[in-house]
DNA sequence: GCGGAGACTGAGCAAATTGTCCACCGAATC
DNA sequence: GATTCGGTGGACAATTTGCTCAGTCTCCGC
């Protein structure tokens, strides 16, 4: 069996070792995600309820935490990308902060960070002037000291999984 | 009808309005994206051929870019994101640069940015040792001056776009 | 060496879903 | 007034799903 699994003390904190047959799923269903189970069976050579079971596993383990569907926010009109750092008050934390960033919609994704900064957020908006807006929304927040933008011009490489899945499943 | 869409210039360049209906129907998909379009339209209580046409209609304008699956790093072991700024030589641009970044597994994300630095990725790895054999992989890439890191300690907000569609939505 | 345990196969079945038609309706457009 | 577009509701065959079963194989511990 090449299926092993460590467990870890937390629950849910599992860290799931990928065979290449669990990679050339995720790839197949990445590349084709309207196939379904059958049609994987029938192109990985395998049996249905082998992919079935592979499906589930990865999903109860959460290394398939959804499916999609992808949005793009460029073809919603929100074609400009920012990158924001920000500086916060210490005193309260940072789950205040983010809990009042979570709430502006232009706001992707959060993290605390090491480093100069406290915090990186991505944002969208629809143009430049727009991002001044967003902006101007976060710097409003409680306990935000300071910002700083870069604006992603190209993006060369887009947000990809699936050559990281292929490393860890062989 | 409140579905109108603008016509850029550039073919492909779609700038979409979503309405009410769009968005509920993303949004339901991205609570329980194994659903059916039948399931779908008995939750919107619309005709199952109107969820047909809403989905085709956002994956032909790009609206709807795919449908996973979505996978999380650290179930797979790679618990350290960070985000790398790249200071790189100039003279040959950025294209060769971002081409040796995308054959780093590690590599999940690269753009080209205003400001400081000239380029911005987003790297995961097993285990904070790991990162920096991952980093000495970016720095090796020809036209790389420096880099200067920063680790991701938590993600109070993860990436997410159903507010955005809301938003864009009604 | 002798059992398990776990994974995979191949098969079968009823139930549900899909893809694809159709005709009809109402609103907005010309 | 005629046309176009989006939505409705129904129908159909073909496919897929969810589930179960028995049999085989390999790996592992006793």
């Amino acid at each position: 069996m090449d299926n092993l699994l460590s467990l870890r003390a937390t629950e849910g904190e599992t860290v799931m070792t990928i065979d290449h047959l669990d990679a050339r799923l995720v790839a197949l269903l990445a590349a084709e995600p309207r196939i379904g189970v059958l049609e994987c069976s029938r192109r990985l050579d395998v049996a249905r309820g082998t992919v079935q079971a592979r499906l589930d596993r990865m999903a109860a383990k959460g290394v398939i935490t959804g499916y999609g569907p992808d949005i793009d926010p460029a073809a919603l009109g929100f074609d400009v990308t920012a990158f924001v750092t920000l500086h916060i008050r210490q005193v309260a934390g940072h789950v205040p902060v983010a809990d009042q960033l979570a709430l502006v919609p232009e706001v992707l994704e959060v993290h605390t960070i090491t480093g100069g900064g406290d915090m990186l957020c991505r944002v969208v908006a629809r143009s430049n002037a727009d991002l001044q807006r967003v902006i101007d929304l976060i710097v409003d927040v409680q306990g935000v000291v300071r910002t700083e933008s870069v604006i992603a011009l190209d993006t060369p490489v887009p947000y990809r999984t699936l050559p990281l899945v292929r490393a860890a499943g062989g």
